[in-house]
DNA sequence: ACAGCCATGTAACATATGTTACATTTGTTA
DNA sequence: TAACAAATGTAACATATGTTACATGGCTGT
C-alpha cells in the first residue's frame, strides 16, 4: 500500500497511525455483487471503505433476506468489527452495492490501534455508532411503518446511494431485500406509477421529484 | 463508594482501574417502573448494572412503543455508550424492570479509561457486542416471525428474567411491548390456554413447562 | 352488599399482506 | 424470425392482524 491510496482516509486517521496502516493494510477492490462476508464466516480483516457501497443483509433458516442498512465510504462494518473482537462468527452477509475498493487491516492490530490511537478509537465508537443508528432505523421501519411505507424509504435510500432517480432494478430483488413477494411489490409499484409518484419501466424504476 | 459495593464487578476490571472508578463513580439506586433514560435526553453517566433489570424501549412520533431488549447484571446500555460519546441525545428509552442498583461513572472518563486499560476496552465492546446482537434478534423477531411466536418469545424471556414461570403482567401491557392491540393478544393468549401451554388468570401468566 | 373500575372474553368486521395461477409484454438468442 | 426466458400485470382467494363494540367477571373501597 502507498500513500496515495490512503489520501481518501488520511482526514479520519493521525500520521502515526496511517503509517501503521500504509504498512499493515492492504488495498482490495470487489464488484458488484460479490460477497465480501458470508454468515458463519470467521473474519480476518476489518474493512475500510474507500470507494463504493456495500449492503447488509440478515438471513433466518429458511433462506429468507432482509437488507439491514448500506455502508459507505468512510465507514466500515461494525458488525465485522464486532465479531473482530469477540473472534465469533458473522452474524450477516456484506455484498457489493456497486464496484467497491477497499483497505483490509488485519484483526490482530485492532487493540493495538485502539490502546495507542485516539483517532482510532472515535473512528470505530463513529461507525459503532452509525451502525446502532441504522440498526434502530430498520427496527423502526419493521415495527412502525406499514410495507407501502417502507417501499418508498427503501426506493429513495436507493437513489440517493446511486445518485440517480433511475433504478435499474427488478421488482423480484426489491420484494426479497424487503423480504415480501414480488406479486404484492408489483401491486404498490403500480399503485404509485398511477398515483403520479413514479414511472415503470422493465428493469427500471423512475422516481418522479 | 467502597470496595465492597465494587465487589460484583471485580472479575471484570483490572484493579487499578476498580480504584479509578472507586474515585470517580457512584452508586445509585432505582426502582421499578423508573425512567432512568428518556428519549432526547442528554447522557452524562454510564450506568453499569450490578442488580437488577433494566428493559429497553423504542418510541415513534405517535407514542407507539416496542420493547428492544432487557440489559442485566454486569452490563450497560451501550445505545448510552454511544451517546456519550457521539454527545448526542438519547434515541431511547431505559425503564427499570426491577428494583435495580447502578454503579454510575462520569462520561468525561471514558475515553481515558478506553486508553488506558484493556480491561475497560474489552468491557466496553463485549457490551457493544450484546446489544448488536440483541438488536439483531429483535429484527429477526420482526421480521421472520409472526405475532404468536414474538409473544412465545417475549414470554419465554420475561419469565427468565424474572425467574418465575408465573409472570404478573396484564394483556394490555404485553400489547404495548409488542406495539400490538389488546385484543390480538387476548386471543392468541386465549389459544394457548386451550392448547395447554399456559394458564391465564387475573393479571397472571403462568407457563407451563 | 353495592358501585365502580379494571381486566378479560368474544363476536363481527376491516385491512394489509401473502399466495396461487395465469396472461401479457419485453428482450435475447438460436 | 421463431422460440424461449425473464419481468411484469392482474384476478381471486387465504390468512394474520387490527378495530370496534359490548359483555362478563373479579377486586376494592365504602
Amino acid at each position: 500500500m502507498n500513500a496515495v491510496e490512503l489520501k481518501p482516509i488520511h482526514l479520519f486517521f493521525e500520521p502515526k497511525l496511517l503509517a501503521e496502516i500504509e504498512r499493515v493494510g492492504f488495498i482490495k477492490k470487489v464488484e458488484k455483487g460479490d460477497i465480501l462476508i458470508d454468515i458463519g464466516e470467521d473474519i480476518k480483516y476489518i474493512p475500510l471503505i474507500i470507494e463504493g457501497a456495500i449492503k447488509v443483509v440478515r438471513e433466518d433458516e429458511k433462506g429468507d433476506e432482509l437488507l439491514l442498512y448500506f455502508v459507505e465510504f468512510g465507514n466500515t462494518c461494525a458488525m465485522t468489527l464486532n465479531c473482530c473482537l469477540k473472534k465469533t462468527e458473522s452474524e450477516i452477509r456484506a455484498i457489493c452495492e456497486t464496484k467497491t475498493k477497499l483497505i483490509m487491516i488485519p484483526v490482530s492490530h485492532m487493540d493495538d490501534f485502539l490502546a495507542n490511537y485516539k483517532s482510532w478509537r472515535t473512528y470505530i465508537f463513529e461507525n459503532f455508532h452509525n451502525r446502532l443508528t441504522e440498526l434502530l432505523k430498520a427496527i423502526d421501519s419493521l415495527t412502525f411503518l406499514n410495507l407501502e411505507q417502507r417501499l418508498d424509504r427503501y426506493l429513495k435510500e436507493k437513489t440517493k446511494l446511486t445518485k440517480n432517480l433511475t433504478l435499474e432494478i427488478t421488482h423480484q430483488e426489491i420484494a426479497k431485500e424487503l423480504n415480501s413477494s414480488r406479486v404484492v411489490i408489483s401491486r404498490l409499484l403500480k399503485k404509485k406509477e398511477k398515483e403520479g409518484t413514479l414511472l415503470l419501466g422493465r428493469n427500471s424504476i423512475q422516481l418522479q421529484t
